[in-house]
DNA sequence: CTGAAAGCGCTAACAT
DNA sequence: ATGTTAGCGCTTTCAG
């Protein structure tokens, strides 16, 4: 027991009573209230410096009910998290913009369903005072454990349903998709296909629905679900050219599955564009620039959405629950831009 | 105000009244004490399930001075900590270990040296039980900060400093590069370069000794400094070829500078492995696997890496600051092993 | 085995 | 402008 890490951290009080003022005194300059006098909050910070005061936090919250921390819930069963650079981009946002407003990050991994309770618990024990929530599948419980556990929330991506007072923040996945199409059909494309996302999330869906709005009464054959993966593009890719051998455009949903996509074009020694235009969707730079050829793609701001999310969350906190500003927060929808490379 | 999110909590008193027990009573049920008579237990457990009484986190952190959870500092001034798979199995391995033993995960992203202050700020502020450190450059404060912080620490990678208190996981990054190389030479090569990590890591300091110890008084300018990065691997390698014609191996200190490496050589029409064999290091199947050839390299158990970091960690916190316990931690050096592909 | 009571360190009314 | 005081919700001796 004598080493020095069990050295009682100082407490207000030490500093208040080194600094010859009351505790509350203290507690105002340390936290920057108005309304103390110079010369005694000189005090107060010297104390503070020479004992090494740091505030403890679990008091604090205790007290102010309020953490300054968000946790960042991830709903990919798959790891897909890891290995997709789209989660490592919005994070990124979202971790600069918190930063900033001196809120903690506190990344809730959910390797699957089990862990399911265990967020709800984290949630519910208010060790946060908001949460950020992604890649949503069909009939998620997320979202309502954290309205259950009381935490403001917002969401990453449209949700599969809709209610005035859900937040989220999403690209037009709509509108960027018709765009991908139309591109192709300005190139001249007469055959082409879709690789499509996950089935069970709104992304995939809204990017099919663009695909389909662009090419009305497509045969369904020519759409092939993926799975966010660059194997799972690879696949997709394979089926749409046994189906279709004529196939000269395609619609990926991703850039990463669009990545697997033109490796199988190439041992099938299709040539892109020349032969297949690719066009994919995020505009992953890691991802896009790299492929060969370069993609041609749709882009979304990434990291922007990231931070608008955070932005989002902590506007709602800080509007409480009072009902009266409810009005003036809104889903954000961005807009996307085609990205032109060499691959369509 | 009539908003739901404002309905208070139930707190402990509130379960304890409606078992008809006291506050202490509750607790310990709530907490798993021995020593509650059955009957009483389910009464207080009932009254937990009807309230949805979930503890609150802060009250009991303050008196227990435990936060469950845990910091995972990446010090990675770069955003490698993203785009690097690396780090994200790292994290993998730890997350899951913490998770099984209750404890959440903080993330501290570092994007520059400005939030070094911030950090330093965060772990002196009490929110957590431990650090988990990635990535250290040379001279690196976090470890410094995190010990004046009085925060129990373990590295990932050896620091470049030793110290019997300092508790890290590392793999056999010396072992792994000379057999790397033995296996290059074992193939007949003839003149091998190496793609060095930056040189401020001990990881690449030690992967090159390794290369050394295989490669005693190699010409210098075998050696190219890359940064982690698959564009870094593709300068390094053309640094080398110009430099070397007649070069016909390479082991890259990552699969992922690798990666680069054999993009260049593809460019060049150097066939690997006839021409040019090559070694990474890490195994990061996704990586490894996808590359053209697939690439040989050394395995390390990335994720195994991150548990035992973990689990190292809560046994420290565990002991607490005792002494007596001091000896019985140590410092664990993993081994690697060659994953022959078709590249080498 | 159970309950009463004393804080943990801090903030925020409320006095002065 | 500053000090006094009352808790925030919980765990944990200490009595009973």
């Amino acid at each position: 027991m004598s080493d020095p890490s069990f050295a009682p951290r100082p407490t207000l009080e030490a500093v208040a009573a080194r600094a010859g003022v009351s505790r509350a005194t203290a507690s105002r300059v340390v936290n920057g209230s108005e309304g103390v006098r110079a010369p005694l909050a000189e005090r107060v910070r010297r104390a503070v410096d020479e004992l090494g005061y740091v505030p403890n936090q679990a008091a604090r919250a205790l007290v102010t009910r309020r953490n300054d921390a968000i946790a960042v819930v991830v709903a990919e069963p798959e790891t897909r998290f890891f290995s997709d650079p789209f989660f490592a981009q919005q994070v990124r946002g979202i971790s600069k913009e918190l930063t900033a407003h001196d809120n903690q990050l506190v990344l809730l991994l959910t390797e699957g369903a089990d862990d399911y309770a265990r967020v709800g618990r984290y949630l519910g024990g208010g060790h946060v005072d908001g949460a950020l929530i992604f890649s949503l599948h069909d009939d998620d419980t997320l979202p309502t454990m954290a309205r259950r556990a009381g935490v403001p929330t917002v969401i990453g991506g449209r949700p599969d349903w809709s209610d005035s007072d859900t937040l989220y923040v999403d690209c037009d996945n709509r509108g960027g998709a018709r765009d991908a199409v139309r591109h192709l059909l300005d190139l001249g494309c007469r055959r082409i296909g879709h690789i499509a996302g996950p089935l069970d999330q709104t992304s995939s869906v809204d990017r099919l629905d663009g695909f389909r709005d662009a090419l009305p009464g497509i045969d369904p054959r020519l759409i092939a679900e993926g799975d966010f993966t660059p194997d799972g593009g690879s696949r997709a890719m394979a089926r749409l050219l046994a189906d279709f051998p004529d196939l000269d455009g395609v619609f990926a949903a991703s850039d990463v599955m669009a990545s697997g996509a033109l490796r199988l074009l190439r041992t099938r020694g299709r040539r892109v564009p020349e032969d297949v235009a690719v066009v994919g969707f995020d505009d992953i730079v890691s991802v896009a620039e790299w492929t060969d050829p370069p993609l041609t793609t749709i882009r979304q701001d990434i990291e922007e959405m990231g931070r608008m999310m955070a932005r989002l969350l902590l506007r709602r906190i800080e509007a409480g629950g009072a009902e009266a500003d409810r009005p003036a927060l809104s889903s954000i929808v961005t807009r996307t831009q085609l990205v032109v490379r060499a691959s369509a």
